[in-house]
DNA sequence: GAGATTTCCGCACGGTCGTGCGTTCAGTAC
DNA sequence: GTACTGAACGCACGACCGTGCGGAAATCTC
C-alpha cells in the first residue's frame, strides 16, 4: 500500500499534459481488461494482440504503452493490488483495532471473492498458483504481494491482541495462517465447483478460530451486530 | 504380493504386441515429463514441440500418441491422479478406519506436497487454479478430481466417527473443508515463498482441529506413536 | 507561427504453436 | 513369402505470438 500520491501543494509535475493523461487513461482501460483476463486465464494468458482486438486498439499501441509483455504483467499485478486494497482494506479506515476489525477484514475478503470483483475469483489466488514455482520479476512481485497480505493480517491480529481482544499467548502467525487458509479454500472451491456453501463454511471456520482465541472482551466485540 | 492371476490358460488379450507396448512405454515417458511441467507451468504450458525436444522425440510422434493437445492434458491429469493415489491413499491400505487413519491421510498429503513428488508442489493445486474459471473437458476433469478428493476425506472422517473416534454431532463436511484448506495453504505458501514453516503450521492446525472434534477414544488414537 | 514531445497506428520480422499428411519401420497374422 | 497394423518420423501449413521501426496525429512549449 503506502500509495501516498502527494496531492500536496503544487506538485512540480502537476502540469496537466493532455497527451500523457490520454495515455494513462488508455493504460487504465487496458489494465481493467487484463486484470479480468488474468483472474480467469492467468497472466500468461494475456496476449497483446487479443487485448488490442477486444479493446479496439492496435497491438503495437498496447505494446508501446507498457514496453514489454512482462511489464504489462507487472502493471496488471500492481493494478490488482490497488483494487484489492480499495475493496478489502480501505473500508476498514474507520474501524478501530480489535477483534471487530479482524472480523470486518475477513468479511471484506470473503465478499471481495464471492462478489467476483475479478471475474475469475481472487486475482491473487490465480496468479500465485501460476507463478509460484517459476522465477523472475513476476514471481517476485506476486510473492511480495502475498507476503504483504499475510503481514497485514498478522498486524491486524497483533493490534487486536494489544487492545485485549485476544489472549496474550495468541500465536498470531498461526492464526493468520489458518484464517487465510480457510478464506482461500472457499475461493478455490467456489470458483472451481460453483459450490456456494464454501463461503459459509469459511465464515463459520473463521469465526470459530477467532472466538476460540479471543478474550471475553474480544468475544463480546465479535458478537456485536453479527 | 496379493493374488496373482493364475497364469493358466492364456488370457485372450494377453498377446504381447511389442509395438503397442512400446507405445505405452513412450506414453508413460511423456506423461512423466508433462506431469512435472504442468505442476510448474500449468497444463497450458505444455507444448508438443518442447516435450518432443526434451525427450528427443518428434513433435508429430508425440502428437500421434495422444491425438490432440487437450487429450494430452487429460491424460496428464489422469496420470497425476494415479501418482497421487499411490503416494497418498495407497499407503493407508492396512490402516483401519479411525482417527489414526485420518491423521495418516493428512500426513501423507503433507509429505506428498513437501517432498515435491511433483516438482511444482501439489499438481492439483496448480491445475485447479489454472482451470477453475474456464470451461471444457479439462476443467471438468480437474473439478471431478477435486470432488473425489474431498469426498474421500469426508468418507474417511465418517468412518472414523462411526468407530467412535469422533463425536456423534461432528460436521464431517466442515471438518474436511478446514483440514484440506490448511494443507493446501501450506503447499501454496511453501511453493510460493519457500516458507518451510508452513507445513508445521498446517500440521499443528490439523491436529488441533482433529483433537477438538475427537472423542476421548479418538484422542487416544491420535496420541499414539506421535 | 515553428519545433519538440508523446500517444497510437500500420506493417513486417522471426519464432513457436497445434495440426495434418505421407512415409518408414518394426512387429503380427496368414 | 504377402498383407496388415501401429509407432514414430519429416515436413509443411496457417495462425498467433512478442517485438521493433517509421510515421501520422494530437498536444505542449516557445
Amino acid at each position: 500500500m503506502s500509495g501516498s500520491t502527494g496531492s500536496g501543494t503544487t506538485g512540480t509535475d502537476t502540469k496537466t499534459d493532455g497527451r500523457v493523461e490520454r495515455g494513462n487513461q488508455t493504460r487504465r482501460l487496458v489494465l481493467g481488461r487484463t486484470m479480468d483476463i488474468a483472474s480467469v486465464e492467468g497472466l500468461e494468458g494475456l496476449s497483446l494482440g487479443r487485448i488490442a482486438t477486444e479493446l479496439e486498439l492496435s497491438k503495437s499501441g498496447v505494446f508501446a504503452l507498457f514496453g514489454s509483455k512482462e511489464e504489462l504483467q507487472l502493471a496488471t499485478v500492481r493494478a490488482a493490488v490497488a483494487v484489492f486494497a480499495e475493496q478489502v482494506v480501505a473500508p476498514l479506515k474507520d474501524v478501530p483495532p480489535g477483534a471487530a476489525r479482524v472480523r470486518a477484514l475477513c468479511r471484506n475478503w470473503l465478499t471481495y471473492s464471492s462478489d467476483r470483483v475479478f471475474s475469475g475469483g481472487c486475482f491473487f489466488y490465480a496468479v500465485s498458483a501460476e507463478f509460484d514455482a517459476r522465477t523472475g520479476p513476476v514471481h517476485d512481485a506476486v510473492a511480495r504481494t502475498r507476503l504483504d497480505w499475510t503481514t497485514y493480517m498478522e498486524r491486524t491480529l497483533s493490534e487486536a491482541r494489544a487492545v485485549g481482544d485476544f489472549t496474550e499467548d495468541l500465536d498470531v502467525e498461526q492464526l493468520a495462517f489458518e484464517v487465510i487458509a480457510l478464506m482461500e479454500a472457499a475461493n478455490a472451491q467456489s470458483v472451481l465447483l460453483g459450490d456456494t456453501h464454501a463461503y459459509g463454511r469459511a465464515e463459520r471456520g473463521v469465526t470459530a478460530r477467532l472466538r476460540s482465541s479471543a478474550t471475553e472482551q474480544g468475544r463480546a466485540a465479535l458478537a456485536e451486530q453479527a
